[in-house]
DNA sequence: TAAGATTGAACTATCAATCTTG
DNA sequence: CAAGATTGATAGTTCAATCTTA
């Protein structure tokens, strides 16, 4: 197509490209649900999932950065607008005074709760359902093989 | 249809955690990787790209963001900054004068032209070389799958 | 000095409203 | 009125700068 250019073969860009359709589509068909019976984004979920995941509901501004995979200035932002909105509380930490908490608030816990059912549906009918158990397996070792070449991507040989 | 609380069982949720890590680190590597030795980012990119399938570098506003997959308003902000950095220009449409096209500039060709190689040696590195042909022949399927499901669900009314 | 976290400015995306022509 | 497209306001994201404490 670009002269001159080793672009990708036919049947690698066709998936290539859908791939980046999906990417695109996928998230903002889960929103639309989401939003369509609650009051949170897929972000919002996302960060009160893994509130949930841990004892207290509490984890440090950095690891719950790290496991969203988010930098840390976003996060904050986000946390912000969620604190405003009662979901999330920030809080001191005493082992090392320049850290902070974020704590599941009562109303965040109820929102999550009230929000998973369908959420986990629309995932369900959107992916799971509609692939084999060999498709499953084939996109874990896909996401797990494409997240390992990021990693090492962004650590340059030592 | 599944009613209840139920989550995802333990491996399905694995699996959909670390592809909602995919969707949001894939991207932002493929930006780092693309602005580092261009000014374009990932969506100029698939701007330019869409363009440069064409004859003449020309597409209806409409069909581009169908295309794209992207909200009209969403397209019409972004040509906005891309004619001001002159990668692409506005033209009216004869045949019918509520209509505009998107048209290629010469630097918008060059620019992709001059991106391409690197962008797409990031995603032979960062995917397909990482990829079984079983394993792209399953991301095929998979994404078609997926891509058929959105759709079905948007369509109104059953 | 470096690590943990927040802030503000600039950039991008989304939603509703608008304008023009079929 | 409906379709094609743009606009403006608002929400969310990124980047660099900042503040505080280890």
């Amino acid at each position: 197509v670009t002269p001159g250019t080793a672009w990708l073969d036919e049947r690698q860009q066709r998936v290539w490209r859908r791939w980046l359709l999906v990417q695109n589509q996928l998230p903002a068909a889960l929103n639309r649900a989401l939003q369509a019976d609650s009051d949170l984004s897929l972000q919002d979920f996302e960060v009160l999932v893994r509130l949930t995941d841990v004892p207290q509901g509490r984890l440090r501004v950095t690891e719950l950065a790290e496991a969203l995979q988010w930098e840390r200035s976003r996060l904050s932002h986000h946390v912000t607008r969620m604190q405003r909105r009662g979901l999330v509380e920030r809080e001191e930490c005493r082992d090392d005074a320049r850290g902070a908490f974020v704590v599941l608030t009562q109303a965040g816990r109820t929102a999550i709760e009230q929000a998973a059912p369908a959420h986990v549906r629309v995932v369900r009918r959107l992916v799971f359902d509609a692939l084999s158990a060999d498709e499953v397996d084939a996109l874990a070792r896909i996401t797990e093989t494409v997240l390992a070449r990021i990693a090492q991507d962004e650590r340059p040989q030592a």
